[in-house]
DNA sequence: ATCCCCATGTAAATTGTTACATGATTCG
DNA sequence: CGAATCATGTAACAATTTACATGGGGAT
């Protein structure tokens, strides 16, 4: 497949980073609000993908006012002030091309998922590793899906309805990994089961 | 969760990063390679997720010469040389320290999927083009899956079995997006239809 | 001969990570 | 009053991207 986008470095003409465009998401979510509080939105979630480091989201946010995408105004907070963060009517027209169809080919195609790099590079390890590995990876795999569903029932009742599809998207991905992760322990299985019959092993 | 890992950024004792990994398992895989044909492996392949570029490779490679993990020798080409490399005793190790379970519990976490990101944020959008959104991310769901379904089938024949589950594997999650895509459809097209009704739409 | 692939890099810029630093506020 | 949280940053560093640069080999 050709069109390969950065995903990562902003190029003038591509419209936001993922990034980017997630902190003019959470802005738009959350309404005003402080740097610190889309920081906290992407501490608290769930994913590994954004740190929510400060040095990540501060310098970031300071870029979107110089571009015009996100004012600020000052808000009296003790003996000082914190900046409460908006959108600017560029910041939302800026959000919805992102969100807008039609997608980018690259955003319907496959996730990176790192079970299944591993995967691909299995053979490198000994068979009856192998089998280890996909139970391993079968036990985590289903120990996180167990955290998600309650976060999807807790959203169901309460939450917004994207947030609850998102986590249900989420369900639907784990528990597909399940499902793959059978078909892999079928190959695996019986290599190791003949390699065990070859006397191979030591 | 805790536990937040970089992915991305090498620490010292948290062993390679995935990249690293990946070139110690492409070499592993191929046996004796260039360079160039490393990053060429990442450059067919389809994820979008390392771009495979020379100003990654290069370098990495040579930072994995340093720490010993890959060695290189000089074969002829043309009035120059090329280099052929191969994993060490301690590439060879750090490779199976990094498949072998147990696996970090990020790996087995959720994948970011930029249509599931998307989706999270969607309510910035008017509620007729987001129909418009999951009826574009399905229909490029399906073909990049229909693409994908080739590629299994192809190396079900010919390659070898850890290649053809992986590709399984993606066929599988597209499959799981599709399905999940029809729940999203259900809500996103009530709300449409219900804004429809009240004729607040302009 | 021309074009495309093989092959190896480097340079500048960007982005993000870890870690540090500081202080105010709120809650028990 | 002490601890956790809110709030805002900066500094050093690492990794990666884009773009540039160069040259040999093989096929048409």
């Amino acid at each position: 497949m050709s069109d390969r986008p950065s995903q990562r470095q902003a190029t003038p003409t591509h419209g936001p980073t993922e990034l980017e465009a997630a902190v003019l998401g959470t802005v738009a979510r959350r309404g005003p609000c402080t740097a610190y509080a889309v920081r906290k939105a992407f501490l608290d979630a769930p994913s590994t993908y954004w740190s929510g480091s400060a040095g990540a989201i501060y310098p970031l946010v300071a870029r979107l006012e110089e571009r015009g995408l996100l004012s600020a105004r000052e808000r009296p907070w003790g003996r000082g002030t914190k900046k409460l963060l908006s959108l600017t009517d560029a910041g939302r027209r800026t959000l919805r091309r992102w969100l807008a169809p039609p997608l980018p080919v690259w955003v319907a195609a496959h996730t990176a998922d790192p079970v299944r790099t591993r995967l691909f590079y299995l053979e490198a390890l000994p068979a009856a590793e192998r089998v280890r590995f996909v139970d391993d990876a079968e036990t985590k795999t289903r120990l996180y899906l167990a955290h998600v569903r309650g976060e999807t029932q807790r959203l169901a009742a309460e939450g917004d309805p994207f947030e609850m599809l998102a986590a249900r998207g989420i369900e639907i991905e784990l528990e597909a990994r399940l499902t793959w992760l059978q078909e892999v322990r079928a190959t695996v299985g019986r290599h190791a089961a003949e390699e065990e019959a070859d006397g191979t092993h030591h």
